[in-house]
This record gives structure tokens, C-alpha cells and sequence, in this order.
DNA sequence: TTAAATTACTTCGCTATTGAAAACATTCTC
DNA sequence: GAGAATGTTTTCAATAGCGAAGTAATTTAA
């Protein structure tokens, strides 16, 4: 058992080291870091997203999406419209640039990954999925009162799509001043 | 489908996010770095060994390597002395202090990961563990001119071993001016 | 309705890391 | 040897990311 903890963590390791020699390229090759592409893929996905679901998505600080939303929207890659509902947040989605940039910036760990991905059998997708979510969770640092026990296969179904961000309203668009 | 890739890598995503604010917490804890915890092992692994040995280990630049033997030689953890046979380089081994040190921290993240990962089901471990050499074996970038071996490290360092330095000499002691 | 607590985002100061180029030492070549 | 090429370490400027504290809007409670 305990090696196979430690199998966990080494296989994390080559992947985290394939990660980043991978990022030094793509920022060489394209001017786009890893995170930056990573947003712009996460709004994508999302249509429209706030600050604090990429945050929360992409796994980083509140501080850091700011930094990373300032930086794409400066880029032209990104709007920014204020909620109506509730004026504090402000939903941010892709400009026609944004859309191109993300569709011509090749990330060689992604599209490799993805196009492997789609090779492999449906269940085993889930499979990697609901894996990688539970680790994700396993190592997240929070209290240290998690409920770990007793998971099944409830667990893959649930990894298996995105949370949708539940509210979705807020027609009309009402630009945020920089 | 799409969605399952992209889920997929935004979960790595978030484990890799959380092994960094992992080293944070270590940081702050015991005034170590993942990364200076990592050199500290090895150098205890090669008894004696210079900058650029370090750095090739670690996986850092060697201006990191400079900045971490910096730091640790401040905190008096280790002792440097000069080459006597290629006066460009010196030799850096641990003090009584650096050996105390990197026996007493801890490595939050791995033993996290560890104990977290005792108390979920044996199918599930096993999952986890075959999900994740998959993931791996997706995501390896053997590019042809590229010498993966022990590059890129940084987080989850615990799970390391080190690959035996091949060289061995130079003995007399001759400190090095700070 | 007002005050307190919560939530969303931003600003600021800091650290770790890097690439590029400088500063030296060594080795190679003539 | 002299000079060039090579190797090792350091300095420097730049950047990404973070936590903490600050601001603003919303919700809760009294």
C-alpha cells in the first residue's frame, strides 16, 4: 500500500515534469503562458464565466485570474460585462481574437493528451477521470476533516461533466471600464 | 467527450496548484522550500557535490541553483569549499545543522497524500494508482532531442530518488569567501 | 432600516524562478 | 606561451504567482 502511494506520487512527478518543460515552449512559441491558454480554454468551455469560476477551475488564486483576465483582456482577447444581478462580479467571455488565439495556439501537452485521450475506451476515460478528480481532492488543502471513506462509482459519474454554474441570466451588456 | 479531456487537465491542473501551495505551507512552517528541501536531500545523497551538479539534479537553472545554496548556506546548513582542481567551481556538503534539518522537516504534501490515500478502498488505490501511470504514459514527451530524465521538479520532490553522481575527488577543505 | 457578516474582486508587497549576459577559470590549438 | 573556445558560477532584470489587506456590493440579523 504504501508503495502504492508512492507510485501515485512519482507518476504525478512525470507528468508535473512533462508539464512544464511543455510550458516553457508553448510561452516561447506563442507568447501565451500555460495559465493564460488554460483561462481562455475554461471560458471557452464555460461561454461565460466570473473571475472566481475561473479561479476556482483553474486552480488558482483569486488574485492570480485577476492578473490573467487584465492581461488576456489587454490582449484583446476577452470582454469584460458587469453582472446585473449582482453588481460586484462581471462575467468575461471570448472576443472573435480570443477565439482564433486559442484555436491557432497549439499546446503540444494538451493536444497530445487529448488526441490520446480520444483513443482510449470510454470507461477508462471515466475512469481517468474520476481518478484524477479524487486526487485533485485528496491533495487539496482543506481542513483536515474530509469524509474519504465509501466512495463508489457514483463518484465517476459525478466527475464526469462540469458543475454548470448555476446561474445564467444577465442579458444585457454593460461594459466594465478598465 | 471534449469535456472529459479538458476536465481531465484542469483536475491535474489543481493538483499540481495544490502541490505549489503546498510548498507554500512548508515554507511558512519550517522556513524550507520544497525546492531547498529537495537540494538539501542531495546533497546528503552525494555527500559533496558543486552548483552545476545541483542544478542538473534538481532540474533548476543553475541561477537557481546559485540563489537556493545561497539561502541554505545562510541558514548554515551547509558549508561550501572551493575546488582545488577547477578553482571555477566548489564543493557544497551539510553541516550538523543541514543534517538535522532535512531529517526533521516534514513534507506535508506526501504525507498528506499518503495517509489520505490509506483510508480509501484497495479497488479504488488501485484505480487511482493505474489511472494515474496512464495519465502519465499519455501526457510523456520522449521528443527526440530531449533528454527527459530528472528535469523539472519543484513539487511532489518527496516522491525522488537520485540518479549517483559520477564524480569524486578533490578533497582538502578551502572555504569560500561569502 | 441599520449594522454586521459574507462574498467578489483588486491592489500591494513579496518570493521563487528564469534567461541572458558578465566574470573568471580551464583547456585546447597553434 | 597567446588567444580562442569552453565551462562554471554569479548578477541582473523580468515575470508569475501568492497571501493579506482593502474596497465594494450583497445578504443576514436585530
Amino acid at each position: 500500500m504504501e508503495d502504492r502511494a508512492l507510485s501515485c506520487l512519482l507518476a504525478l512527478r512525470r507528468v508535473l515534469g512533462a508539464a512544464e518543460r511543455n510550458d516553457r515552449a508553448l510561452a516561447r512559441a506563442t507568447g501565451l503562458t500555460t495559465a493564460q491558454l488554460l483561462v481562455l480554454r475554461i471560458i471557452e468551455d464555460a461561454k461565460e464565466i466570473t473571475p472566481k469560476g475561473i479561479s476556482t477551475r483553474a486552480g488558482v488564486a483569486p488574485a492570480s485570474a485577476t492578473a490573467l483576465i487584465e492581461k488576456l483582456a489587454q490582449l484583446g482577447y476577452l470582454r469584460r460585462r458587469r453582472s446585473e444581478s449582482d453588481r460586484r462580479k462581471y462575467w468575461v467571455s471570448l472576443t472573435e481574437a480570443g477565439v482564433a488565439a486559442l484555436h491557432s495556439a497549439p499546446d503540444p501537452l494538451h493536444q497530445r493528451f487529448s488526441s490520446a485521450f480520444d483513443t482510449i475506451s470510454n470507461w477508462e476515460q471515466a475512469m481517468i477521470l474520476s481518478a484524477l478528480e479524487r486526487v485533485a481532492a485528496l491533495v487539496a488543502d482543506e481542513g483536515p476533516d474530509q469524509k474519504p471513506a465509501d466512495v463508489g462509482v457514483h463518484n465517476i459519474s459525478s466527475a464526469l461533466s462540469f458543475p454548470p454554474e448555476p446561474e445564467r441570466a444577465d442579458p444585457q451588456p454593460d461594459p466594465v471600464a478598465t
